[in-house]
DNA sequence: CCTACCGATCGGTAGG
DNA sequence: CCTACCGATCGGTAGG
């Protein structure tokens, strides 16, 4: 209901998830966060509930973002190869639209509490379910190897994408669609017969 | 210069490996430490000289078995493929040798305080270095596609590889050695011509 | 958004 | 390897 483009809250997550990123959230203190906004620690609590509040939102909300992605990929009536260049793609371009919320989310998931950490985990393992089912659908096509691990390849897959936010360059030569296109077509065309 | 199989500071540094894997090292305390080893918090300073200590030995320790692995490849009068493909089923190895130790090393590293984390980074930038240099060589040799960007390439490579200490189950149906030649394979074949 | 403050916990030391 | 303990810092609250 705020009318602002950012929210003090939102402001609030934002500088949290740059301090999360750079200093991992165990060892980011809530008076370092306050000194980024330039108020006092106590005034924290004023815009979130806790510590953990912060965190919940980033993960839950990338979480929202790459879900919506995957939804709109598996819409399309196209081969299984190009379905999993173009969900290979959208993560991209998620991660790309906040690549700092993108590292917290790979990096400190692991620091939520019961019941957040087991809900995070469910629509983690659902998320790459599915795209274990574009390599499935892949293999029965024949557009894949047979003999591929399905595991290994998906994992492969989550690694290399969940990484980028740890070395990619925004200002670099490569903008964001052009480096999802070429890794999908790198890690599709390794599996392709 | 002791006998025994694992001295003392070994242990304590095997422990505290698990728990920096499950908690991270800055929610790990030396009190949670401890009690895992069944002594009071005070006593493991007989063995090691600072929470830090601990974190150093386990990074530069992998890092030398990593070194140590690519050495032996680059010795290799083979071609590049083969070399990519024996650097990475010769990581996987090293790493299947110490699962905790490398997940730590891989997630933990950047609580390294300096000058031990400008040490480590230049470690590591130089062992990624080397395997970009026998990407390098495939490209000019034309067994690897001349428009693959070479950033990209090892990078992916290394996200896949840092990343299977967090998926990968060792009692699982295929091996440590197995599990390289598959990845080395589904990598190196998406780079071939 | 601030001042003032709390109880808990941290890494580590002294001295045995 | 233990008891006893230190100063620093933590997330968070009360009350304005």
């Amino acid at each position: 209901m705020e009318s602002s483009n950012l929210s003090r809250k939102e402001q609030v997550i934002r500088k949290a998830a740059e301090l999360f990123r750079e200093k991992g959230y165990a060892a980011s203190s809530m008076r370092d966060l306050a000194q980024k906004l330039g108020i006092e620690a106590a005034s924290l609590y004023s815009h979130i509930k806790s510590k953990e509040e912060i965190l919940q939102n980033l993960c839950f909300d990338m979480a929202a973002e790459f879900r919506k992605s995957l939804d709109e990929v598996e819409k399309l009536n196209i081969s299984a190869a190009e379905k999993l260049s173009k969900g290979i793609t959208g993560h991209i371009q998620v991660m790309a639209k906040d690549l700092t919320a993108s590292a917290v989310f790979m990096n400190e998931h692991r620091h939520l509490s019961q019941p957040w950490l087991r809900e995070f985990l469910l629509l983690r393992i659902n998320y790459i379910n599915r795209f274990k089912a574009i390599i499935e659908a892949g293999v029965r096509a024949g557009e894949f190897k047979a003999e591929i691990d399905r595991k290994l390849a998906v994992m492969t897959l989550f690694s290399s994408l969940n990484w980028m936010p740890l070395w990619y360059d925004p200002s670099s030569a490569i903008d964001p669609n052009e480096l999802g296109k070429q890794l999908a077509d790198m890690l599709v065309n390794g599996l392709k017969k």
